[in-house]
DNA sequence: TGACGACTTCTACAGATGTAGTATCTTCAG
DNA sequence: CTGAAGATACTACATCTGTAGAAGTCGTCA
């Protein structure tokens, strides 16, 4: 198994969208994240839970007991797991390079012109 | 289970390794395969052979008898594959939207200053 | 002709992921 | 005090992923 250096820890799908929940209602419990969650999914209650149960486990979420119930938190920030995630893409499809993701974006015209403004805007002004 | 588009198909990180050697030597045997991947892996002959033929399955490799040997070529172009699993990365982790993580990107300093002017460089002469 | 090597198909198994039921416990409203 | 509502921990099970052994088949070389 590929064993990547601890800290760079991938999220599966189902995992990015309770975490998403958690970031957009920290601090919050499984009751939230489901009504957060609203009709983006069909989950049972106790589908959230174990998800949960297993994101502590990760060390993508942090725990502590309110009376009796749990209270989650998260263990990184958004931006950390996007990294991660980016990281792990670059790594699998991309040869691990930045450069090359961004060739394949500007190249193969992923790209709108609308984004390519965009990214051309803040680029320049950033590094003026 | 996130049934997402038939067609839109996700590897896994082994999966990509394969992958990767087969676009770099196909029309390529397992064994061409294992000797292309060198140490990049310890991995069983078997083990290859058993991706592969997983592979044929979900539809990224198309594979023909020569002989006694099964021979593969790709049924999908790299591109193609990375635009599958840009897409997936930018649903799970960015909402869907290019543009939010090309801000991710810009913003997040996840690129050095050669990559910016790279950037900058092939946008702007695409552009004109 | 028989052993060796290369290939194939089958089977296996552990860990991760998706999804959820069940049994139990806590608390609050009557 | 009792029962419903809601929380928890445990257990379960299918599928996917990583990894590979075992057994059978075929061609070749001595």
């Amino acid at each position: 198994m590929a064993q990547r250096k601890r800290k760079d820890l991938q999220l599966s799908e189902a995992e990015w969208k309770v975490m998403h929940a958690v970031w957009e209602c920290a601090p919050a419990t499984a009751r939230d994240v489901l009504d957060t969650l609203g009709d983006e999914t069909e989950w049972a209650y106790t589908t959230v839970k174990t998800m949960m149960t297993r994101l502590v486990d990760k060390g993508a979420l942090k725990t502590k007991m309110r009376g009796n119930t749990s209270v989650y938190v998260p263990a990184l920030t958004k931006n950390h797991a996007r990294t991660s995630a980016l990281r792990g893409l670059l790594d699998r499809a991309f040869g691990g390079t930045m450069g090359s993701m961004m060739h394949f974006l500007v190249e193969e015209e992923k790209l709108t012109a609308k984004e390519r403004r965009e990214i051309l805007r803040r680029l320049s002004e950033d590094q003026a």
